[in-house]
RNA sequence: GGAGAGAUGGCCGAGUGGUCGAAGGCGCUCCCCUGCUAAGGGAGUAUAGGCUCAAAACGCUUAUCGAGGGUUCGAAUCCCUCUCUCUCCGCCA
């Protein structure tokens, strides 16, 4: 959500930065409202001060047995006038709130310029793609030549998007998180948090997945709780509704949950394999900023995230996204690419965003300034990683002739000290 | 799932229709006093919004006593719904 008071005195500029995110903001509609909603506050807070003035006075009287019926009169004449008012302005407020819940985020200056993913711009590029002597199969042709992913069987069980894994390859999945998870805690600062799965309408609301992308959400509608899309929702609104102390910033999270997406609108797309999965696994980073330390702390946050690629020797890239390709509530996302043998490509397998105040806002998340007063804090996440593409990766990168895969070193102590993942007997 | 009790400011706690944004205490901040390891006195101490203003402060004003609705000239106080907490019983990883 944006600063209102901003749309108010700035209306026009927003807009512009805007523009080229694809989202035209209808500035005359916003206009008319407010000075809808101005005209009747103000009325309606008049007659509720004379009220309020006269009740006070009818309890006098009252006090001293004296008669009231002249000031309750005067009351109730402007009774249904108030009541009209209240309610008009109600609905004044619910549209100008709906609307702004409606508008995306202004993108940051340092954000290029552009309609989609082919204006990305890249910052760097770490590791070089391996070069194979023999033709490199994709992770599904792997995976199942292993006899340890199982696509047909997740789709029994449950639906097309979803996979089974068994054995070392389930084991090798369970070792990515946990390895995961160290690096952060232990090097990284990061305090773990174990959150719930399934949340409130309100927490998705804070952190913008609500109203807007509704239909994206798995629902648990008869006790009106919704499974979580990332870790992000449930940890960053652990801050909703407090006010911190100055002290408490910047507070560094680290949170591995299972991650739930109806993928609605994408049928066709990444349809073969892991990539793109109703359920995958995903270890989040969430950090609570200082506003005057949040693009430092998005360069850092990213930054631990590329340490576990380092760690894992897999090739990646980092793309800064550009004001067309960013996500709703972001005000600046870098993306880190993986390198995919199979596709030929780099993948998404993070992705990592300062929010500003964007998501502070809705959740009303404050701290103590240094003037003592309550001032909006900066959210921050980002993937660190995406356990079943970070799988994915390894799959492919590591894979041997003879239809086996190399465990990464680091793993190695997660996986009982194996080196190689070989085909179930 | 059944029965009962409760939800008030940073914390404790009073308040059952009127002058209550809320007594009292604790904590915290500032000032004064005191020369000694303690204490005393005074003032202040919620959040959001609106109006005024170039802006901030001030000022005026509205809303908020778990949430939402209702009754009333007037609600922390009465009524309804919901959420949460606690106690007992049942069930359960």
């Amino acid at each position: 959500m944006l600063d209102i008071q901003l749309l108010r005195s700035d209306m026009e500029g927003v807009s512009k930065r805007r523009a080229d995110r694809g989202c035209v903001l209808p500035v005359d509609e916003f206009q008319a409202l407010e000075s809808q909603r101005k005209a009747i506050q103000t009325e309606t807070q008049e007659l509720q001060a004379k009220r309020n003035a006269l009740s006070k006075q009818i309890g006098q009287l009252k006090a001293k047995k004296e008669d009231a019926t002249a000031l309750m009169t005067e009351v109730n004449a402007q009774a249904d006038r108030l009541k009209a008012l209240e309610a008009g302005l109600e609905d004044v407020q619910q549209r100008l709130n709906d609307f702004l819940m409606q508008v995306p985020n202004v993108p940051h200056a340092s954000v290029p310029a552009g309609k989609d993913a082919d204006a990305n711009q890249e910052e760097r590029r770490v590791g070089e793609p391996r070069q194979f002597d023999f033709a490199a199969k994709d992770h599904v042709d792997i995976g199942e030549g292993l006899g340890l992913l199982d696509f047909e069987t997740a789709t029994k069980i449950a639906r097309a998007r979803f996979v089974l894994m068994k054995g070392s390859l389930a084991r090798l999945h369970r070792a990515l998180a946990q390895f995961m998870l160290d690096v952060h805690t232990q090097e990284h600062g990061y305090t773990e948090v174990y959150a719930p799965y399934l949340v409130n309408a309100e927490s998705m609301r804070g952190t913008g997945q609500f109203p807007k992308f509704e239909d994206d959400q798995f629902a648990v509608t008869e006790d009106g709780l919704y499974l979580i899309p990332t870790a992000e929702v449930p940890v960053t609104n652990i801050v909703r509704g407090e006010i911190l102390a100055g002290a408490q910033l910047p507070m560094k999270l680290v949170c591995h949950t299972p991650c739930f997406r109806r993928e609605a609108g994408s049928y066709g797309k990444d349809t073969r394999g892991m990539i793109r999965q109703h359920q995958f696994d995903k270890v989040e980073l969430v950090q609570i900023a200082h506003p005057s330390k949040s693009y430092e702390l998005l360069d850092e946050l990213t930054g631990h995230a590329e340490t576990i690629l380092k760690k894992l020797d897999l090739p990646y890239r980092v793309m800064t996204l550009c004001t067309g390709d960013m996500g709703f509530s972001a005000a600046k996302t870098y993306d880190i690419e993986v390198w995919l043998p199979a596709q030929n490509t780099y993948r998404e397998i993070s992705s990592c965003s300062n929010f500003e105040a964007f998501q502070a806002r809705r959740m009303q998340a404050r701290f103590r300034n240094d003037k003592n007063r309550p001032e909006l804090v900066h959210t921050l996440n980002g993937s660190g990683l995406a356990v079943g593409r970070t799988l994915v990766a390894i799959l492919e990168n590591y894979q041997r002739s003879d239809g086996g895969v190399d465990i990464p070193a680091a793993l190695q102590p997660y996986m009982g000290g194996a080196k190689v993942i070989e085909r179930a007997a």
